[in-house]
DNA sequence: CCAAAAGTGTTCAGCTTACACCCATGA
DNA sequence: TCATGGGTGTAAGCTGAACACTTTTGG
């Protein structure tokens, strides 16, 4: 029975999470700056390796929850990754998420721990192996997907400002948009929740406080919708 | 050096093949009545393993090829299935691939040879493993991308009608268009070439043969077209 | 001459885009 | 009172959806 299995080989199965934040409007990734071998004071993604009593989706779970002691993260499998040399190491494939989280509530501790950094999109430095390709393969696939579902939200604190949900658009698909367009088309969709409350913290007449209801948005993709910036 | 690897564990990597064709107005899937242990007799996707000196890429390729004797076949990857117990066997983890393909120019013998049926959607049978999982998320899959790019060519012959190309349309999203409003939609579009010659074999009357023109859509891609029905 | 499929235009509604000024507030 | 960011409406153009009849031709 085995030997149908065991002609064939075996290979190490990393799994490497594209981690995204939003903070002071700028989209972020979360970098290692390795302090261990191999590849010492290398940038890279955040990894490991897929063990024997594990799916790859729990693999990144844990890696993810290592690193920022977040779980009920967004999180997606990505692609997997097998140029043969892609790590000089070892012949490894790596299977790659991408995770969207809220930059406010992570671990500090933790991630100073691991030597991770949020690093702005535009400052990214070069990557072992082939984590710069992986990235912008993340990268496309957030900005796909933002167009067309409203995981954007994850980016955000659970209640948050219309300028503030422009802004992290905006720094998604680098480019603006006019403000009254952009509100009309959130607001008319109508699964953002006014909280009535105004938040002061970037000007003196503060901006409204919103809410993403899920409820109602479940409700309206049942209906045929499709959110779309 | 090794030695960092080595505390990991290894897996076997399965890729496995869903193949997409569409003849007499239907969609359907190349399947395997399988003719070898294990699971002799029962049904599933077209695979194999990985083998150590190929990328994943290349196995769904030579996986293919192997299958059908074509080559230069439209093919993506499309989601790692690792669930623990998947395989009953051994512990295998499964990277699918889809593929569309022209129903005309397979290689007839082989696909005797390995006992390969061309399934209707509707008409799918319980396949083993997850199989029936992966076959739903690559159909998924298919409707999603077909609704933002022209991949639906590549399951036509190369010269095809615009009665065909509704037809096809209709089949992957399960629903009729108005057949005035498809044709200027598409024709429209611009990257249709008329080829000025009638297809007489479904009509007394014909309809003209049409050519997938990529330069051109490749040319309103840059311009920042996107395609969708 | 007729059955069967191919081909063809117009109208209306809703959506997207472009665009400029007033509001509220703390310092 | 003023500087700063937050908030608001309307008109024009475009796109998507609905809808029915004529054309061609082999048998």
């Amino acid at each position: 029975m085995t030997d149908f299995y065991s002609i064939n080989s075996k290979f190490y199965l990393a799994v490497d999470c594209i981690i995204f934040g939003f903070s002071e409007g700028e989209l972020k990734v979360l970098l290692i700056k390795r302090n261990l071998e191999p590849a010492f004071g290398d940038w890279s993604l955040v990894g490991g390796f897929l063990k024997q009593d594990e799916t790859l989706d729990q693999a990144a779970k844990r890696i993810l929850f290592n690193l920022t002691g977040l779980d009920h993260v967004f999180m997606e499998q990505l692609h997997s990754f097998s140029q043969i040399d892609r790590d000089p190491g070892e012949r490894v494939i790596s299977v790659a998420y991408y995770a969207l989280m809220k930059t406010s509530d992570y671990d500090k501790k933790l991630v100073t721990k691991h030597n991770a950094h949020w690093i702005k999109l535009e400052e990214i430095p070069k990557l072992i192996f082939d984590h710069n390709e992986i990235l912008e393969t993340a990268l496309m696939k957030l900005r796909r997907k933002s167009g067309t579902q409203p995981i954007g939200f994850e980016l955000l604190p659970k209640e948050f400002t219309l300028p503030q949900l422009q802004e992290l658009y905006e720094a998604i698909f680098q480019k603006k948009f006019d403000k009254r367009n952009f509100r009309k088309k959130i607001l008319t969709a109508g699964f953002l929740k006014n909280l009535e409350i105004k938040d002061k913290s970037n000007s003196r007449k503060g901006a409204y406080l919103y809410k993403f209801d899920s409820k109602k948005y479940n409700a309206l993709v049942k209906k045929g919708y499709n959110f779309s910036v």
